[in-house]
DNA sequence: GTCTATAGGGAGATAGAC
DNA sequence: GTCTATCTCCCTATAGAC
């Protein structure tokens, strides 16, 4: 059966693969069964596995700019709200951020991979701390120091209670998030219910 | 060449790996070639990875136990400031804590580790909790709600600083850690060099 | 306790037919 | 684009000699 877009399904299926077992939790083959093909066709697509992952990463990393794009006439916190929120629906799904998941593989990632990662990692770190700073100053959020460091806080936060969620249940998340969004002060002033903004 | 330390080495080596690179970052013939053996017989001592592994997890928090027990003269958030320094000091050997790392993994785990990992969970966060609970008494901590949840709260932050600390740089972790401290008020009032507690 | 030898399987990757 | 077939390597694990 001769098909057009299964490069682009790869991409996805890996991305999830990714958020699920991480980088050395899958196999070509694994992908390639789920589509009803073989090992072989996958390497058509990307020769190697780096090839591959980079690629997912690249796009996990243009899905979260469209993200931001978004939620963007949201309030500052309500976009860190809603940031925080959407962690918790990862969770519930069994899976975690993917940068989460190669940052804590990072030892025996292929270099590649590791630079992809760092890239999108910026843009992550970049929402936070723009937000953060802009919260402060319109009085939705309360924290000391830059808001560069208080961005990677809650972000390690943010990694770390993924991770403790899955092993000990979502609410744990929801329990972390919510005592670390008060310590840094994060309210949301305008209303609104942050349900809606998903994707 | 007939040995009587083999099976204490094994756990010891585990730990180490484990610690760098995962369950799955390391295989029987890893540890059997840095002992010069075979990996028949690490075998011999472990039947099989999980025995090992659950192995090297208990051991790992008998020597989180005995830590405690080496600092408890310090002061409530002296405790609490050793114990982020001693983070750091994995950190920058390119390491992170065990628990932290199988966590990450956690999916992928054969149920027998992802048990062992779960007792020993509770003895950190016991550690936080308590701590916490009593350095806020002492005026030696200010956050607000249950210690238990502001426990979980410190525990996921140094993971995620870990993990990020070796994808970023050592200073990565203490600039987090520093904040996260800060920001749930954790002055040490005794004094004294955290630098001692090594252990 | 440790060895050699080996089974049985899965990984990443390639060559060449269709 | 996808297939079959295959290579090479590494993994966990076992059997039986020393």
């Amino acid at each position: 059966m001769r098909r057009t877009d299964t490069r682009a399904r790869l991409i996805e299926l890996a991305e999830d693969h990714l958020m699920r077992h991480g980088y050395n939790g899958f196999s070509f083959r694994d992908l390639a069964a789920e589509l009803s093909v073989k090992s072989s066709a996958v390497h058509y697509h990307f020769p190697t596995k780096p090839d591959l992952i980079v690629a997912a990463v690249e796009r996990y990393g243009q899905r979260f700019d469209a993200w931001r794009q978004a939620v963007s006439h949201l309030s500052e916190a309500q976009q860190l709200l809603a940031y925080i929120a959407l962690g918790q629906r990862v969770v519930r799904d069994g899976r975690v951020c993917a940068l989460g998941m190669l940052q804590s593989e990072s030892a025996t990632l292929p270099q590649a991979v590791r630079v992809a990662v760092d890239a999108v990692y910026r843009s992550f770190l970049d929402f936070y701390s723009t937000r953060l700073s802009a919260a402060r100053e319109a009085g939705e959020a309360v924290f000391v120091g830059e808001s560069d460091v208080a961005a990677e806080v809650l972000g390690c936060t943010l990694i770390g209670a993924q991770h403790l969620g899955r092993s000990r249940g979502p609410e744990a998340y929801g329990r972390v998030m919510r005592l670390q969004a008060e310590q840094m002060g994060i309210r949301a002033s305008g209303g609104g219910l942050l349900q809606d903004c998903s994707l």
